[in-house]
DNA sequence: GTTGAGCGTT
């Protein structure tokens, strides 16, 4: 498939305008961004069934229904048709939602044989259901295994059972438990009083680029900024227009590129820690150190 | 080329 132009409006009803399409036949998000600010998606009317169809997006990119885009007219999907529904809702009533949903978190696996590759996790942990991610860490020297990795099941159910149990990996028992980092912050409770638009990318790779975090995260809601510290710090500070977007993302894991990034509040830039938290009486005043000890562990002086 | 509680960079 070659470059060309599709069709694209804000409505059915409406004047289409065309937007070029990349030299693999797909089409960025980004560019339908340019004409159509907030962009989140395109839709269309599917000619056999008569019903609107989404178009696949994967990572800021959107993929032609059939062979090519054809002549249809392609209809914007924008954010706000969900965030009409979230203005109804606090940010707490929101936080509850996603945990209604019970969405899948990393695990860590502890107690691995050194020879345990991550084909042997995939083999195994695959066995409970579908596996999403799996990692070994390794010393970048080396190349050894230090005997722990992560796994992500696609169903919370999986993921609850494997963690209710031992596994024995290659001849050794070994455990699945959620990492510490999932501790810090979002286990907070549900009244979190941070509402920042802003939200700390924790793990991030050497190759990701802030373009491509910016599509990344352009399905979420309109990103206003993103930052990549130089030199390579291992993670980024996204901005997005709408500070529920930023908050809705808290504490998720999400895969960018094939590595799993942790999302996190953005702390406030001249930080006075104490002072935060002492707003919020009943806290446990264990909670600010918690605080201290992640921010020795991702020294910033951003936000 | 070793090891065995932990906590995720290339």
């Amino acid at each position: 498939m070659t470059e060309c132009y599709i069709r694209v409006a804000e409505d059915e009803n409406e004047e289409p305008m065309e937007i070029p399409s990349e030299e693999d036949g797909t089409v960025l998000l980004s560019t339908v961004a340019a004409q159509f600010p907030g962009a989140c998606g395109l839709r269309y009317r599917s000619p056999v069934s008569q019903c609107m169809r989404g178009v696949r997006l994967v990572e800021g990119v959107l993929h032609a229904p059939e062979a090519d885009w054809g002549n249809l007219v392609y209809v914007v999907n924008y954010p706000k048709d969900n965030k009409r529904k979230m203005d109804e809702m606090d940010a707490a009533s929101a936080v509850k939602i996603k945990r209604g949903i019970q969405k899948t978190s990393d695990l860590i696996v502890l107690g691995l044989p050194w020879k345990t590759t991550e084909q042997d996790l995939k083999d195994y942990f695959g066995t409970f259901g579908e596996v999403i991610m799996v990692q070994v860490k390794r010393d970048a020297k080396s190349g050894n295994s230090k005997g722990f990795g992560f796994v992500r099941f696609t169903d919370y159910e999986t993921q609850i059972k494997v963690m209710s149990q031992r596994h024995m990996i290659d001849g050794r028992w070994c455990d699945c438990k959620l990492p510490n980092s999932k501790y810090f912050l979002e286990q907070a409770g549900p009244d979190e009083p941070m509402r920042s638009r802003k939200v700390f990318v924790g793990r991030c790779t050497e190759d990701m680029t802030a373009d491509e975090l910016r599509q990344f995260f352009m399905q979420y809601g309109e990103v206003t900024d993103v930052f990549i510290p130089k030199p390579f710090r291992a993670f980024a500070f996204v901005t997005f227009a709408d500070d529920q977007v930023a908050q809705s993302l808290c504490g998720e894991d999400l895969i960018i590129k094939g590595t799993s990034v942790h999302i996190s509040n953005a702390e406030p830039k001249h930080n006075n820690i104490h002072h935060l938290f002492s707003n919020f009486p009943g806290r446990s005043p264990s909670l600010a150190a918690m605080f201290e000890r992640s921010q020795y562990q991702f020294p910033s002086s951003h936000v």
